[in-house]
DNA sequence: ATTCGAAAAATAATTGATTATTTTCCAAAT
DNA sequence: ATTTGGAAAATAATCAATTATTTTTCGAAT
């Protein structure tokens, strides 16, 4: 049973893996974006990238430079530190209604998932690096499961546009924190089917900032060594 | 002296145009967006409205249906609520962090700000109706002067994002609360010269969500005598 | 009268060519 | 040696044509 919907248009394929080579580092920060280049590499014709190029600078992963081209997004600490705080405002805002909304689908969804990323966690601890893309992807899920009854769609958008800025930086430097991580998780969890929304905000500001903090050590330890 | 920055490439101009028709109502909400009438409305041809449709997708003001066409954003109550509800989370802490750390230059930039918007809300209260647009440009204006300290670029950026879908919803409606809204507008401004963050969110929250009720109102009488 | 399938029409998506703009290179002037 | 200006090369922006997909229409079957 071929799924018609399921057979994206030429575009939209470019447009996903030239994305998730901007988030995953395949394409490097600063990188100019020459359109017959990215012809070559991913087989669209120019017009079509352009469009592709178009979105993607709206998305805030590319920086159209009018009339001089495009170039992917550049990184800094500072900017790592602004989406980690617009993360938090959002995430714990939407934690906190989701918590005391949602249901028992909802707390089954929150289980499933933390339990996807447990599984995750545990080869990563392991030694395992070759998950690497699953595991940032379950964590992503655990992230919106969490959140995912807060009531507003607009609010899990923008926080899922944030949390993709979020997810490059972690791609880019690609720390795991191990156990450290996976007990945020759990407490996370924990505090969900509990319904305690403040001790859910206090570890989710403390995991991200954690985060913020490793990744940032991270890319100082590279500048060393470069 | 020309400044050849500031002519615009035509794609540019289309975007800015089509953007605008939106946000100003001029393209009504749910319309079908058909290429072969945007080219001759917009006077661009369709390879680039293509990039034009798919930014403003994007952007949330275009609904992209996969292969189905294009189609402007549909506007519904809950919509207006939640962009709202978002509003206040992200322009109440931008105004705390700019309450904070704004100096005085910010300060000058906010009376001034003010000023110019009060011009305008007086011409709307002696009903001159003809300066609307360039009343809720001052709105918008005198909103992120308040917020301008906040020390976050993606959180400004993020704010204006959402402003202007909520600016869409006043534009539909054109509604004009009178002196209450430039008495808010006043309480705000006092508010951020004394440093006072809590009662300018207190106010801010007011201000938008008296702003909402008074939309979903207009559009129910405009329902009714429709 | 209703349903189904095929063809025609309409529209979306993509392409490669053309036009417009920016960048690089090089010779002349200082 | 440095600066300037123009030409050539590279690249961005736009276009119209072609290809792909969706929608509408209409006749045949039930």
């Amino acid at each position: 049973m071929l799924d018609q919907e399921s057979i994206p248009s030429v575009g939209e394929q470019a447009y996903r893996l030239i994305r998730n080579d901007i988030i995953f580092g395949r394409l490097a920060p600063g990188a100019r974006l020459r359109l017959e280049k990215l012809r070559d590499r991913y087989k669209v014709s120019i017009t079509t990238l352009r469009e592709i190029l178009a979105r993607l600078a709206a998305d805030g992963f590319v920086r159209a430079e009018g009339q001089k081209g495009f170039a992917v997004a550049p990184v800094s600490d500072e900017d790592l530190t602004e989406i980690a705080n617009l993360r938090i405002l959002l995430e714990c805002h939407a934690l906190e209604q989701s918590f005391t909304d949602g249901d028992v689908d909802w707390e089954a969804s929150v289980v499933a998932a933390h339990h996807k990323l447990n599984v995750m966690e545990r080869k990563m601890i392991s030694g395992d690096l070759s998950v690497r893309e699953t595991w940032k992807r379950y964590d992503w899920e655990f992230h919106r499961a969490l959140i995912q009854a807060c009531g507003s769609q607009l609010l899990l958008s923008t926080h899922g546009e944030i949390f993709d800025k979020y997810l490059r930086y972690q791609m880019l430097t690609l720390t795991f924190r191990g156990e450290e991580a996976a007990r945020d998780h759990r407490d996370l969890m924990q505090a969900a089917l509990s319904r305690d929304a403040e001790a859910g905000k206090t570890i989710l500001r403390r995991h991200i900032l954690n985060g913020v903090e490793h990744s940032i050590q991270a890319r100082v330890a590279e500048r060393l060594s470069a």
